[in-house]
DNA sequence: AATGAATGAGCTTTCATTCAT
DNA sequence: CATGAATGAAAGCTCATTCAT
């Protein structure tokens, strides 16, 4: 269980894949708060300290989820974005690739989801405010903050005069909204969903004619 | 320690809206998982029996306070809402009664959240599932819900053609978001972010010209 | 369990009183650092959570000990030291008087002597460590630091030029010891090691005749 | 795996070696309780398994410490003391021989007490009680005795009527005591504090003149 | 109406030890 | 020889809930 980088084997990172997995599944099954390493465990079906020897303590069992699902959503929509030109390109590539990010890895959206509301670190924070401190994220991150995206299209006059903060925060709340609205209902239409919000920034970013 | 409306005393009526105050401070301002019994007892300076007397358990406090603070915005909202004529100001109407009441009542709609968020029932399910199957709600709820308004819109061809269901998602999760916006920045301009909302939203529903 | 000084029940009373008893058998019996709270809480037979009902966690148990110890010592001590006139016979009051009291308070002594080289406070600190770090004691105490008597002796010229820490490093240590040797043989004769004591620090202390 | 002492490679023995020091400093850094196999392990940077493959038990590390700390202290003091003459001589050199060897060998020393207090077998005994059931010790520690001193001076008339035992008792109590001071104190003058210690046992055993 | 006391279930975490490789 | 993996036992602690007064 050494903490360097390289010298995990392969049992090694199997276990820990699982565990995380477990713990995704879990978090999204019963909430972040009533995630616990014993449920965790029991569903696998070992023993609690076998998780506690691969992970050491629960919050980094909560980083890996974070770090995963965000990995995962990222290369899943990171191309998609940056192959699109224009600003209202963009827009459309964004919201399409997250929800499709969403259909096609419920358990992990809904999991981020709690874990986005649910998670406090020991001082009380959540987990974008324990963020906030952390170091510069890279680069490739840049496009996934859909403010840069409503800031280019007002400064290139692309888009009307609107406020990015507040545009990227009502994309973002709906975004996230449909990974409630699929908890509620399994059978609930996420793309169609995601094509109606494309309509709904499109009119709602462009230019008086 | 009935729970019913009558045969309550005036102490008794007393001291349960103060345990739900209590409760909505200790929620909005710990988040719901380290909201204990112990907590909100300690709040008022009250043994913990005291407010277990008054409540039996838990879960009773926490759907009084959902009842509290629903009944506080229904209370606030409706008015605005059925005043207005068109679906388009009523529209606009839902938005900003609901953002006023935000901005004016920031602990509650934070406990809100954080209930709706956090909460789960015996059996695992949240508060929305939990609720729907309850007993029909009265009727001056229909108001508060804002896809009857897309609907009526729709019907009427006043709005464009849209997904009434859809476009109540996306509305609802954005002004909930505001909520969490808030929470993080405590300075946030609940109300300009309002306005930006009742612009998308107006933009969103035009028929084309 | 009001955390207020008077505000305690007699019932409240009566039962730290036991637990504090409880903690320093199991102490004296297993040494410090097998004394866990269910062991102390099996030992009067309630469950764990009546003893952490009382005390909140483990460490205030430890300080009631000691508390509790330190201060039956402090009273059996104390009048028998002040009431000698001489350096040479507090010094001698003070041996008898303490060794009186390990013969009198056999378990009692044991637990303390435990504590005293058990214990780390959270940040690794030995008792006397961090009660050093603690606010003035009340005067009465002074009578308690045999290092008070050398200096004394020798400033009156009453004792031989020494250094007042050695002896009292010296004095403490072979006390403590008493305490070590009694847990070995329960038939030690405590009382005739005391007398020896005395003689040994009256012939090492004389100024030569 | 073998523990007993011959068919063991020149590795084995190095590796043993090297633990039981890692061992022994880890037991004098953070005290008995808090000194853990894995930390040990860690220590000396190798797996945990890899001392428990060359002890089996944690107990066997412990018994492997207080042989070699007892055994180096023995080489160093049983020359030092058998050289001695007279009773006195002996005595003097005795606590001498001690109080060097606690000073030159800080950690191994305080390893030592933190051993005699803190640790308990399996069946709940002190090392010192284990070590009472145990076979006949080497005649050479005879000489560590110090009672046997007191005994010599008492019967050839060089040392006043005493009780051996008592002043035994005491001796190794001062003794020991050191250490703790050195523990609170680095800097504390382990050195004059023996020869205070030397001036105190002299005038303490003297026949009166 | 109020509350002190008690309790069991559950939590995260540490640890010595076993075992297969 | 060495080690990664697994595990049960136990630790300190929190909490909702029950009960007698």
């Amino acid at each position: 269980m050494r903490s360097d980088t390289d010298s995990s084997t392969f049992t090694e990172r199997a276990r820990r894949e699982q565990i995380v997995t477990a713990a995704t599944e879990v978090i999204a099954g019963t909430g972040y708060g009533q995630a616990s390493v014993a449920k965790i465990a029991e569903h696998i079906d070992v023993a609690k300290s076998v998780v506690l020897y691969h992970f050491k303590t629960k919050n980094d069992i909560i980083e890996a989820v974070v770090g995963a699902v965000f990995g995962a959503a990222a290369a899943a929509m990171v191309p998609a974005i940056t192959s699109a030109a224009s600003p209202g390109d963009r827009l459309a590539a964004y919201i399409r690739s997250n929800v499709a990010f969403i259909e096609h890895n419920r358990v992990a959206a809904t999991a981020m989801v709690e874990i986005l509301t649910g998670y406090r670190s020991p001082d009380g924070l959540r987990l974008d405010q324990a963020a906030a401190a952390a170091p510069p994220k890279d680069a490739g991150l840049t496009a996934l903050d859909p403010e840069s995206i409503f800031g280019d299209g007002l400064s290139s006059g692309q888009f009307r005069t609107l406020s990015p903060r507040f545009m990227k925060n009502a994309l973002r709340a709906a975004l996230d909204g449909a990974v409630w609205e699929l908890v509620r209902d399994p059978d609930y239409d996420v793309i169609g969903y995601g094509e109606e919000l494309v309509r709904v920034f499109d009119l709602a970013t462009r230019v008086a004619s």
